[in-house]
RNA sequence: GGCCCCUUCGUCUAGUGGUUAGGACGCGGCCCUUUCACGGCUGAAACACGGGUUCGAGUCCCGUAGGGGUCACCA
């Protein structure tokens, strides 16, 4: 699909540290990067920022693809890894060199600390000094280790013209002569993300709040580069219920444990949407209809607090609407769990057919499962405690008039048998709830549960009556 | 602490100088009803505070308070 020369493709990206989980926030830029492509006919990229040797690992870069993939946050190419790119970011570095934008630093990590260390007892701020800024290179120790760092304009401002925060301006006494070539000759984060983000052509640079300093720092090795600036939009980040940064305590987990908690990744993303950007009243906004809205200037600049009970109304309704073999597939294996042992082909075409009950009543896969236990109860069922009162006194006489009317209806179809049922409430002078309560308790055990004429469909004519004669006393039956 | 950002119901938000300040989640009530849900109706609930500017401020400006982010040879 190629577009006009005038209007160069949008091409966005996320760029996570493989250092743990795809976390909320996380996946949250992920989306806002894809939809914002998407929206613009753009491409969407991918980039694992693993120069951090120490602290990335394997099992991270997985989960953090397998939780883009989970969401459907489909990227565009191959994933680009931030360490086979160390060559070109040396190479760039150099380029700052011999441009005189960079120079060689030669203080020891232990006099930098020393410098910092009393920089803060002296209550300024932290920074380095530029004690290597200006120095004859004649001065440099021979043989000694360097790093390289970037020359910072001292005096005047830096603008950033951020899509979200409006124009931010720091003053450059702020920024200081940060390191671009570790004394190892690795580059830094600073120097990679640029370089890279300049190679892969992004134009558009969604990503955290936490994020907006590094803006100005990252600026000026683009100046010094003499390369375009890209458009920057810096999301403020999600907060825990108290309004504190998130953290595991509240919710910030990874987007998995939301999976195995049952929510959908269509209610997710249509949560972690709505957190931080709106489009007037819309709350529901599934994927199409996102693509087709989503804009930067409806991103706000206020942090917002995760509310997992919004999620779980979000997921109610997308279970409602989501297809029922679908559904039946993500719920059995919780079922075989509860129950200890695989469903039979049957009794999967059972679970098929009692979704429909269920979806309604479900804010989760695993209210899903739990719902349709009852069709898996080993006889005679073990009624709870509200179950078995219910079939106290009165309430076993009535269970045996349903009981009787029931043997001798011969269309075993909800309809027909809700025409049985409230023929003899009628009869016995009775509400309809006073016969179907007992039975429910009979049928599930339980004193809550999807409509007993639909129930007694499901369960069919001889488990259905089996149940109900488990539950009759011996003299009544 | 320096610098930067933020502040409308408990929460997510609409609102771009004149509104009975709207919607959603949650909460209460009512209705529907065989339980529970779903659904419908309905109620309580907010412009952090103080100064300006203006005929008129939730909307603009300045302070104060509170919250957040960031200050590595991490990313």
């Amino acid at each position: 699909m190629e577009r006009g020369s005038a209007s160069p493709q949008v091409v966005t990206r996320f760029a996570p540290s493989p250092t743990g989980f795809l976390h909320i926030g996380g996946a949250r830029t992920a989306l806002f990067n894809y939809l914002f492509a998407k929206a613009n006919g753009g491409r969407f990229t991918l980039r694992v920022e693993d120069t951090d040797k120490a602290r990335s690992t394997e099992a991270a870069k997985a989960a953090i693809l397998s939780g883009m993939q989970w969401l459907g946050l489909d990227w565009d190419g191959d994933v680009v890894y931030q360490s086979t790119r160390a060559d070109r970011h040396v190479e760039v570095a150099e380029a700052l060199l011999s441009k005189g934008a960079a120079y060689r630093c030669y203080a020891t990590p232990e006099e930098l600390t020393a410098m910092r260390e009393q920089a803060r007892a002296e209550k300024r701020p932290a920074r380095y000094d530029g004690r290597w800024r200006d120095r004859d290179p004649s001065e440099a120790p021979a043989g000694a280790p360097f790093t390289v760092r970037i020359r910072a304009p001292q005096e005047g401002e830096t603008v950033i013209d951020d899509a979200v925060q409006g124009r931010v301006t720091v003053p450059n006494a702020e920024l200081d002569d940060f390191i671009l070539l570790r004394s190892d000759g690795t580059p830094t984060y600073m120097l990679a993300v640029v370089v890279d983000d300049h190679d892969m052509g992004v134009t558009h640079l969604i990503r955290g709040d936490d994020h907006l300093n590094n803006a100005f720092r990252q600026r000026v090795i683009i100046d010094a580069m003499g390369w375009p600036l890209p458009i920057w939009a810096h999301v403020p980040l999600i907060h825990g219920q108290d309004g504190a940064k998130l953290s595991k305590r509240h919710g910030s987990l990874g987007v998995e444990a939301y999976r195995d908690m049952g929510i959908l990744p269509e209610a997710l993303e249509n949560y972690l949407l709505r957190l931080g950007w709106g489009h007037g009243d819309e709350d529901i906004v599934d994927r199409p209809r996102a693509i087709s809205l989503f804009s930067l200037d409806g991103i706000g600049r206020n942090p917002a607090r995760f509310d997992t009970k919004k999620l779980e109304n979000l997921n109610g309704h997308y279970i409602r609407a989501a297809d029922d073999a679908r559904l039946a597939a993500l719920s059995a294996p919780l079922i075989s769990d509860k129950i200890g042992r695989d469903l039979t082909g049957d009794e999967q075409e059972l679970l098929l057919r009692t979704i429909p009950e269920l979806k309604p009543r479900s804010k989760n896969i695993n209210d899903l499962a739990d719902g349709a236990l009852f069709l898996f109860r080993t006889r005679p069922l073990k009624l709870d405690e509200k179950a078995a009162r219910l079939l106290e006194g009165d309430g076993a006489q009535r269970l045996n008039a349903a009981a009787t009317a029931l043997r001798q209806t011969s269309a075993w179809q909800s309809a027909a048998l809700g025409d049985t049922l409230k023929a003899v409430a009628e009869a016995e002078g009775l509400g309809l709830g006073k016969i179907a309560q007992p039975l429910r308790a009979a049928l599930t055990g339980r004193t809550v549960s999807p409509g007993v004429f639909e129930m007694l469909e499901l369960l069919g004519r001889e488990e259905s009556l089996a149940r109900i004669d488990d539950q009759l006393p011996t003299a009544a039956a």
